[in-house]
DNA sequence: AACTAAGTGAAGT
DNA sequence: ACTTCACTTAGTT
């Protein structure tokens, strides 16, 4: 059971659960500009989080997409990372094509210029 | 207790 | 430079 604070009600009437820690991880992931993209890690440096992994599991869930741009957050090795759950297959591709749309480049399947990752 | 959308370093190719 | 592999991390269920 979650404190009652954390809820949101969604458009649709249902109601997500959000975390202090979730809602510490969106906040960062909306400072990312278009164009730019950041890793799990920074994110979770930026929060004051020592596990990267806990970032992908908080967006995962993201219930705010795409106001939240969780398709802007790659691995640390400039590799694309996960979206919508999966780590391959047709979700990733259109996280593929949205960051294509914003100028950001992958070429077998590595961030192309390094000079796009948003430091914070 | 088990599972992650990760990170790191080490060792192999 | 690339690919595994083992180990670690901490938040969620």
């Amino acid at each position: 059971m979650l404190p009652s604070g954390l809820r949101t009600m969604m458009e649709d009437g249902s109601v997500k659960r959000v975390t202090a820690f979730q809602q510490r991880v969106y906040e960062a992931v909306t400072r990312i500009p278009r164009g730019c993209v950041s890793t799990y890690g920074l994110v979770a440096r930026q929060i004051g989080c020592a596990a990267p992994r806990a970032v992908g599991q908080a967006l995962k869930a993201n219930p705010y997409a795409p106001e939240v741009p969780c398709h802007r957050v790659i691995s640390s090795r400039f590799e694309i990372g996960g979206f919508q759950g999966a780590t391959a297959g047709a979700a990733v591709r259109r996280k593929l094509d949205l960051l294509d749309r914003e100028g950001v480049r992958f070429i077998s399947g590595r961030l192309v210029d390094k000079r796009r990752v948003f430091k914070f």
